[in-house]
DNA sequence: ATTATCTATAGATCTATAGATAATGC
DNA sequence: ATTATCTATAGATCTATAGATAATGC
């Protein structure tokens, strides 16, 4: 009896639904080719998820936790705001790392089901916008001793992201374009986290 | 007799293809849709453009043309280098102003349909990669010149790329958390555009 | 008894085409 | 005559559910 057997259906099923989703997104995947994939019949697919959406709000709400949270580790008090500043930038470069199509499935959701950001919002209550304010607090302090030109916090996250996501985003067309292998993908994406980090805060300087 | 009625309906078809594909995507528009919103029948779609995904590639080619010449403007030979490079940030992020969805149709493809990526490339033969040298050319001479630190062209345009096109992807996002406005959001991508101009300056200094 | 899994099917799409009719260009 | 437009339909999905059967927990 394998691993794989042991696994209960349900749990099967949300798995491959999942690796589904994140390659090809909600539409194009239907419950019958999960079904398929899982090795079983494709009414059990709504048996244990009912509706193909309720199926993908749930791998949805998984991601959007393993996302958020990336961004939210605290750091240990004795760290420089730099220091914590690079820790954040990192730790989100490499949550990306390990989840490469998670940009894709957000995006993806934002253009079809603007909705769904409701859903995060509401499902995530206020522990992402206390870790907001608590960055906000430091960095404010940090530009009341002039060590930071004024910046608002959005600005950060948003260069933040944009410069992590991008890297991802802008795989496929490297490696058609440029005919860029895996292994070459990665030695570029690894030196563009350190480029990130620079770009950030060389951008925070006053 | 209406400016629409006068249009042939093959061009009403593709501009209504056009508005749907980029609000939904490739796989949520159906060409019962299309029809439906043009005011024809749904044959009529495939009278003129055989079958939906020629219609799409129609629609598409037409975006990649407008998204890749926006970044290949060729600047008066009196500039300066740095005046060369804001300018090609500040069209290529104008022309992201004028096509706020083009991003998501581009992300949408990318993970569907990796193949149209080669498309592209078939299509518009050598002039990218003329204005590409050319650009690393000029960044080359910058480089030995000691007025800008040793870096690859393709990390520029990757930079660039991402920090534009972040700004109009996470506008779904901050419309909903934020509770933003369309105009807030304007006001908020016009200070964007600068900040993103100085950043990209900034990570070429020596 | 309850829960998990299957078979079968209704009903709603959707794409693409065949074939009929209307409009237009010589 | 040729081109544009329509009606009708085949065939392929796909989602969701009803109802039958098998497996499991007391």
């Amino acid at each position: 009896m394998s691993a794989e057997t042991d696994k209960s259906m349900e749990i099967k099923i949300l798995e491959t639904a999942e690796r589904l989703f994140l390659e090809k997104g909600l539409s194009l995947t239907s419950t019958t080719e999960i079904a398929k994939a899982v090795g079983c019949n494709q009414a059990l697919v709504h048996y244990y998820f009912r509706t193909k959406d309720k199926l993908f709000e749930a791998v949805f709400q998984k991601k959007i936790f393993v996302f958020i949270t990336s961004f939210m580790k605290i750091d240990g008090e004795n760290l420089s705001f730099e220091e914590k500043v690079r820790h954040k930038i990192e730790a989100h470069f490499d949550m990306l790392m390990e989840n490469q199509q998670l940009p894709f499935l957000f995006l993806n959701e934002l253009i079809t089901n603007p909705s769904r950001i409701k859903m995060i919002k509401e499902n995530f209550g206020p522990l992402p916008s206390l870790v907001y304010s608590q960055f906000e607090t430091e960095l404010d302090a940090e530009i009341q001793k002039g060590t930071v030109r004024p910046i608002a916090v959005i600005d950060i996250i948003l260069s933040v992201f944009s410069l992590n996501i991008g890297v991802f985003l802008v795989k496929p067309v490297m490696k058609e374009v440029l005919a860029m292998e895996e292994k070459a993908f990665t030695a570029f994406a690894r030196k563009r986290r350190e480029e990130n980090v620079q770009m950030i805060l060389m951008s925070l300087k006053p």
